[in-house]
DNA sequence: CCTTGACATGCGAATGATTATCAAATACAT
DNA sequence: ATGTATTTGATAATCATTCGCATGTCAAGG
């Protein structure tokens, strides 16, 4: 008793500029772009079929933090990463790719059918230091991070290296400053990636004079 | 220059109400329970609070997957399970605690400050087989699952254990069905809490006689 | 104890994203 | 070509959340 799809001009028209759109465009974004080749298209028909398309496995709706959903003709399994200032969104190729599986008897009786992963912080545009703006025009709390290049939490696990004598995982680091070992170590790639920490020892990091010289301004 | 903020008599309502919650509420949930004790106050306000409050960090704000945002008493680093049917969110502990650090090369210049891992499924509640019902109310698409208990997907997978000679891991099946290794993993873990397939070595799996019978209606 | 200014509140209206409704148009099997 | 189930476009409706703003409250200083 399947319901069938008809292979209507505009379904297939929103499938192919989908298709091109290496981003992860909103139902919106697409719409404009789509409004160029069907001027008379109505954006409840492009919230529709993308909504079908989903169902049926054509495309792929991403569903990020409470934001507008995009959609993605990539298929395939992949998390993403999004900026918390802009919203943008991008792929991100996650080092271990198999699943956390949970403990079975943990599982508080739900019968899991699949695992959404995504990162968050700020893209390259958004680093830029823009002077005393956070979130939403709020009213003026000045943030440390704009002067120094680093969020308030980088420095603190920067702070934590700095006591330490000797190169140290991630773990101590999130014993020392009490944080989430997760974010922890999102942290210390950042940290890395900036030169503020260097690995002596696989999984094993030190800070670096370069981060040391960050902390004293 | 910070802004001060004061313990007003909502506020300290609305911290105390949800921190006496043990699940996860959304703000007008909140603002149902918190009209007993103060019924003048106004949504706006429960809002606002909720919304400081996480900024803060005295309560954690949950962004999960397009829906109602929820908020949590609880500012631990946990992850999630939510229902995909009647949307409710529990807490669910993860295996693997650590968290998958990205190829600092891959990060697209972002700088990341957070990874969000939340699992779907179905709660206790929702798996009870309801005759055909989908999603909001779908016409008709009479679905298997309701049937036989086992989701289309779990189907699959169980199908292709069916087909293998020996056990096997979730990389193998992943490879048979063309599924992404995560769902499957996700999949096995339910079929085996159900009995349909058991695990004679360690990540390796093979269909049970149980699970046979169900394949078979 | 009265005034001031910074926060906060309550109300209703506004917003933004998404869905629902429904008559008219269209695709597709026959 | 024809019948009919599916789709469309236009518009209204919904839902969660936020904004504007007049009013209220608090803490500190005179």
């Amino acid at each position: 008793m399947e319901k069938k799809l008809r292979m209507t001009h505009q379904r297939e028209i929103i499938l192919d500029e989908l298709r091109r759109c290496r981003s992860h465009p909103t139902a919106d974004e697409l719409y404009e772009r789509i409004k160029k080749k069907l001027p008379r298209i109505s954006l409840a028909t492009v919230y529709r079929n993308l909504e079908i398309l989903s169902e049926v496995g054509l495309i792929t709706k991403l569903e990020i933090s409470g934001r507008q959903k995009r959609f993605d003709w990539d298929v395939q399994d992949h998390d993403h990463v999004y900026c918390t200032e802009c919203h943008r969104v991008d792929n991100i190729p996650t080092a271990t790719t198999t699943c956390l599986p949970v403990d079975p008897d943990q599982q508080k009786g739900y019968q899991i059918t699949g695992c959404r992963i995504e990162f968050y912080g700020l893209c390259p545009n958004c680093q830029k230091p823009r002077k005393v703006q956070k979130f939403k025009g709020d009213k003026d709390m000045a943030c440390k991070s704009c002067t120094t290049g680093l969020s308030d939490t980088q420095r603190q696990v920067l702070e934590a290296f700095a006591k330490s004598e000797e190169a140290c995982g991630s773990k101590d680091i999130a014993a020392a400053t009490g944080m989430e070992s997760k974010k922890v170590s999102c942290q210390i790639t950042a940290l890395k990636k900036k030169g503020f920490v260097s690995s002596p020892v696989r999984c094993k990091y030190e800070i670096t004079d370069e981060g040391k010289s960050q902390l004293s301004c």
